[in-house]
DNA sequence: CGATCTTACGGGATTCGTAAACATA
DNA sequence: TATGTTTACGAATCCCGTAAGATCG
């Protein structure tokens, strides 16, 4: 038993015109092919749908009873291809974005406010974890993409490189090296240090430098969190060194942030996505939005400078 | 955009099995044109619904949307068809049946207890009056069917004879006419006549059947109802002429039914449907049944006589 | 006679199956 | 290498449109 879909359009064609050659032209159809469709969709059914006199056509019961079928079943595919169609065109969804703590406090929130905007009927989740966490969930499929430090060896991974973060150095207000034109690793070992936990990808990236200019740190407290960072560094016990993404939106009370002389002091971040399955399309148009706020925040920096220089 | 159901059915088989190869064999296609079908499919969605690797199928995002569409749909649609074959098939539905009064207190109750118990889901409306308003009502699309005396000059209808209803002759118990082998309508004349009044069948057939005769009528009273009848006779008033069904499950207290001698003197009951519009299933097994039954009835009547004689 | 549905038949698009190519564990 | 999907291509099928036929007002 084989209904197809054109043979319901086409009944309720005739059904609502209550003419064969009518419904043919509403159909696209030349009449004989209409009369075709009918008559196989009544063979299949095993009954007659329309009585057909000469100068009109009628519903049988049988065909009464298949109209309130159709309609009711050609409306459902309609609003469900509709549903499927916003879907693909990222209208609609779910969108699990996992983002590093950094960018879950600076670069996300802008993104998701564009984005929501944009996208009304998409359902944001946001997980601020550990970046090795945001990777693990974009792994595991628990979140569509990442916002985090770009990872090594992660063959799998599609890592679309957004910006730059580079790292500061938080001092107390009036510290020695406020003083300097540009702060150097090593002018930085002298002093007592407030690091973050092992745990933390911040932690890894200073070790990683601290090693390459075979500086040695001196950690004075490991801390796990950045308020206490930076209560400890407010209270003259040591700096310490944060992304630049991570003190944008916090007001820094009698501390200064001092950008690094050396290139390499930054982190890269990317928008991180699976390799092997296929992006929602919400996710897709996310990762592309992402693109283009890191483009703008890059390009609106360098007008910021510029700007001070014509004054 | 156009989706049919097949790529529905042939995505589910390959959204359960995870496989194109034993989806293939599941919807009996040969492995590349189930491909073709997924391929088709995506195409007209415009996303993938599928991720393919060498070793593993897996569902994108936008397939999972489409998977919850698709099965919610082929299941309404399965429902659906089913319903519908369910009403071609005569199980379910609603059936209106006229009935002359006669057939309402006698024939009818028979035919739809039976066809209740054989089809329990279809809902059967019973109207019982006068039989021009059957027939109208029948002509209207208000009743399926009715079940009413054969109807003279009725063109647009299809009236199955079922059985003959013949007119018995109501005494008193100990009435002259008692006393007769066979009652003839010379006979009846003498007596003083309880009728029911002209919109009554009965009576038309009454007073055609007097006229051909030759047999004047006397009408002693002219009553709407069978009881008024059937008292008036008791009280020895007169006597009465009626259909035999209509006293067929009246318990008559002093009163004796005499067959009449004339072969005419009977209505014909038919089955009665419109001609140009195709009756509901339901209704043409009803009618189907009542021919069975009336077969049956004329059967056992003869099987009765037998069964007395062989005493 | 005219309007309308049905039947008959040739042409074209769609879809199928077989065979070969391709990709990955 | 073995398994499983994709591509290529000839063939069968399905469906449509034109033309002729049938029926009723």
């Amino acid at each position: 038993m084989n209904v197809s879909l054109r043979q319901i359009e086409v009944f309720l064609a005739v059904a609502r015109t209550m003419s064969f050659s009518q419904a043919a032209k509403l159909c696209h159809l030349s009449q004989p092919a209409l009369s075709a469709n009918i008559k196989r969709l009544e063979d299949t059914l095993g009954a007659r749908l329309f009585d057909r006199h000469t100068r009109k056509v009628a519903l049988t019961p049988v065909g009464h009873e298949f109209m309130s079928m159709a309609a009711a079943m050609t409306e459902n595919m309609a609003l469900a291809l509709i549903r499927v169609q916003d879907f693909v065109a990222g209208k609609r969804g779910r969108l699990v974005v996992a983002a590093a703590p950094s960018m879950a406090a600076s670069f996300a929130p802008g993104v998701i406010a564009r984005f929501s905007q944009r996208h009304p009927d998409v359902d944001i989740e946001l997980h601020d974890v550990l970046s090795d966490v945001c990777v693990e969930m974009v792994r595991s499929g628990t979140a569509d993409l990442a916002l985090a430090p770009f990872m090594q060896k992660a063959d799998d991974l599609v890592q679309l490189e957004l910006f730059r973060d580079p790292l500061v150095v938080i001092c107390p207000a009036g510290h020695a090296l406020t003083q300097r034109a540009e702060v150097r690793w090593r002018d930085v070992q002298a002093y007592p240090h407030i690091v973050m936990n092992s745990s933390s990808g911040v932690r890894q990236l200073i070790d990683t430098e601290f090693a390459r200019h075979n500086v040695r740190l001196r950690p004075a407290f490991e801390v796990a969190h950045v308020g206490t960072m930076l209560g400890l560094i407010a209270a003259h016990l040591g700096i310490g060194e944060l992304p630049e993404s991570l003190i944008e939106n916090i007001g820094l009370v009698g501390l200064v942030p001092l950008r690094m002389h050396s290139a390499a002091a930054y982190r890269t971040i990317c928008a991180i996505t699976p390799k092997n399955r296929s992006p929602s399309p919400s996710a897709a148009l996310f990762v592309e939005l992402c693109a283009q706020i890191a483009q703008q925040r890059t390009g609106l920096a360098v007008g910021v400078r510029r700007r001070r220089r014509t004054r």
